[in-house]
RNA sequence: GGCCUCGUAGUUCAAUGGAUAGAAUAGAAGUUUCCUAAACUUUAGAUGCAAGUUCGAUUCUUGCCGAGGCUACCA
């Protein structure tokens, strides 16, 4: 049982026998209390002053003596104003600590034998992945693993988005100025050669319609009338009907994206379980839609386009299918949610990664989900997330100022590459070894400063604070890392062994020491917040928490120097503990934590 | 116009309705000089504005101001 736990029951106890009230344990609001008053845990006590006809410092008082006659752990208190600070007997953190450090998989909760899907990185087969991209993705990835944590199974899923005009477009450039080129004879990544030739196709629009303005056309009759854009509707049609021609090239193109996609998630550390393609899924909905028109969830306009009315629900009518009869998306997005849910049996739970701008469209698309009935739909969650500025402004495509995923990744690690060996910091390590450590600092860096955000708030990255070594950084909590590990390794050359690390119940500990032992033990409690919230920044914040408490405790700790402490197994041994903690949060936000560096 | 999100130190970020709004950086002053890429101490500095609910509001409600987004038979 656990301690907030025993001091809920401690105070319900306290209110049935002061005050006859009856409260259920698990609504006492227990809080950390705050640095500058004695104590571990506040009980907030103004509420109570109805019940027990008191005023809040009487009423703390009277509580606080009741526990400390009543509860083993409770070993003091103190009252200021409505506020009562609970102490706790030294034994607790002692008891917690070896308690924690012999439980294997510290950290995750039990399995519940449920599944979670979680979509992440949802690309168009035109364009090489960008910073968005990039945030975009870290987000679902840890969210999937803290969902793992969490005890459920994760499937991680990527819906891509390869068919329609934009690869048209990237195939008629490809054809009428391409020469035949390939990855091959180019030297270039797949992705970033079609991104090329979709460049190129809008360019070439831009000039068509310059000239046909200039012959007398309207801007708008120009933007519709261009020939190039004419051949890619064609070339839609063509696809369409699955012309085996334009099949063919369509195929092969979205071949070279997909191998320069795989090459930057590899680099970026990620994996997916699941891949859908639009093409695939295209079609999907058009049932349900039939069905939803039959029941009286839709209904049809005289047109013959089909909507639904929302606007009980405060939103407006939305289109479902066209005029024509073909899908939209979000006929499609129906279909898929639908077939996710067939196909994995045991799924409780869809996570959608997307930005901000679709907020409205997976509001409507739950909603209407939950229309059709599906119960599941209000465990449909859309983790939306805000765009990320630059200092040096905006990103937009049309202007080119947008930041390509793998320039940005390979400009990080150089630069990681760059101080760590001005420093000199190298020495003894192996070419491969080095290399391998500028890509964890760099990718750190990068990671952890997307994620220590609250996702759905637009944030700016900055990649040379990113990779201080100072502050709230990825660098300075894989630097703690490292220099825990070599604490370890010299308390080895010592012959402490590192099995039988617990800390001997009669030892006195420092208040940083207890402040370690605090943060250690709340790992688990934090999993569950950041589970709930779909928020990896809480599980930086504790990160971070454990790593700056460490380094106050390094300074007494002082291993080496003249004035070197006795290495003493508690030390190690809490350094060991959190070294570990520091290692299983940050592969939550999976970011690696070096040994040496 | 309607709807949604955001607005916190110079800057980048925190704060389940709780105490004197935390950090980190940058700044100022000082101690010290290899704790792996130093550390420590001191200092100054913020809730856009106005009401409301509450014992208590950065947090909830309303209005205004400011930033961004959505509001397509586009995806």
């Amino acid at each position: 049982m656990n301690i907030v736990s025993q001091l809920q029951q401690g105070i319900a106890e306290g209110l049935k026998s002061l005050y006859n009230h009856q409260v259920n344990d698990s609504e006492l609001g227990l809080q950390p209390t705050r640095k500058e008053f004695e104590g571990t845990y506040t009980f907030v006590t103004f509420p109570y002053g109805k019940i027990s006809k008191k005023n809040p410092m009487e009423t703390g008082e009277e509580l606080g003596a009741f526990l400390k006659e009543s509860c083993q752990v409770v070993s003091g208190y103190n009252v200021v104003k409505g506020f009562l600070n609970i102490e706790l007997s030294s034994s607790v953190w002692t008891d917690l600590f070896n308690q924690i450090a012999q439980t294997p998989d510290y950290g995750t909760h039990d399995r519940k034998g449920k599944k979670v899907m979680v979509e992440y990185a949802s690309p168009n087969t035109n364009k090489p992945l960008h910073l968005g991209h990039l945030r975009n993705i870290f987000l679902g990835y840890s969210v999937s693993k803290i969902y793992d944590a969490f005890g459920y199974d994760v499937v991680k899923v990527q819906i891509i988005n390869d068919r329609g005009i934009h690869i048209c477009k990237s195939m008629v450039a490809w054809q009428k100025f391409g020469n035949e080129e390939t990855p091959a004879s180019s030297g270039l990544k797949g992705d970033k050669l079609v991104g090329k030739y979709y460049v190129a196709f809008d360019k070439a629009y831009k000039t068509e319609i310059k000239e046909l303005v200039a012959s007398g056309k309207t801007q708008e009759e120009a933007e519709k009338q261009a020939p190039i854009l004419l051949e890619a509707q064609q070339e839609l049609i063509k696809w369409e009907a699955k012309e085996p021609e334009t099949y063919a090239l369509w195929e092969k193109m979205n071949g070279w994206v997909y191998k320069g996609f795989d090459a930057t998630y590899e680099q970026m550390g990620v994996t997916f379980d699941k891949l859908y393609y639009e093409s695939n899924t295209y079609l999907l909905g058009k049932e349900q839609v039939a069905e939803g028109l039959k029941n009286g969830h839709f209904f049809k306009k005289d047109d013959g386009s089909v909507w639904v009315d929302l606007t009980d629900e405060g939103l407006d009518q939305k289109i479902v299918q066209r005029s024509d009869g073909t899908a939209v998306y979000m006929t499609q997005d129906i279909g898929t949610a639908i077939q996710r849910f067939k196909e994995y049996p045991g799924l409780i739970k869809q996570v959608y990664t997307v930005g901000n701008e679709q907020d409205y469209h997976f509001k409507v698309l739950f909603l209407i989900l939950k229309k059709l009935g599906y119960k599941w739909a209000e465990e449909c969650y859309h983790l939306s997330y805000g765009m990320v500025d630059l200092p040096s402004g905006k990103m937009k495509s049309r202007e080119g100022t947008v930041v390509d995923a793998d320039d940005l990744m390979n400009e990080m690690v150089s630069t990681a590459a760059h101080h760590t060996k001005e420093l000199g910091k190298i020495d003894g390590f192996t070419k491969e070894q080095a290399e391998e450590l500028y890509d964890t600092i760099g990718l750190g860096a990068l990671k952890y400063f997307l994620l220590k955000v609250d996702p759905k708030k637009r944030m700016l990255f900055d990649p040379q604070e990113s990779i201080e070594f100072h502050g709230n950084t990825g660098p300075f909590i894989q630097y703690t890392h490292a220099r825990i590990s070599a604490i370890l390794r010299r308390a080895d050359e010592l012959g402490l062994k590192k099995d039988d690390l617990t800390i001997s119940p009669d030892i006195e500990l420092s208040k940083a020491e207890c402040e370690l032992i605090y943060l250690i033990s709340e790992l688990p409690n934090r999993v569950k917040l950041a589970a709930e919230d779909y928020l990896p920044s809480v599980i930086a914040q504790y990160v971070y928490d454990l790593a700056k408490e460490y380094n106050k405790f390094y300074a007494e700790l002082a291993i080496f120097g003249e004035q070197a402490q006795e290495v003493t197994v508690s030390r190690v041994a809490l350094s060991a503990q959190v070294a570990i903690n520091i290692k299983f949060g940050m592969s939550l936000l999976g970011i690696h934590v070096p040994d040496r560096m």
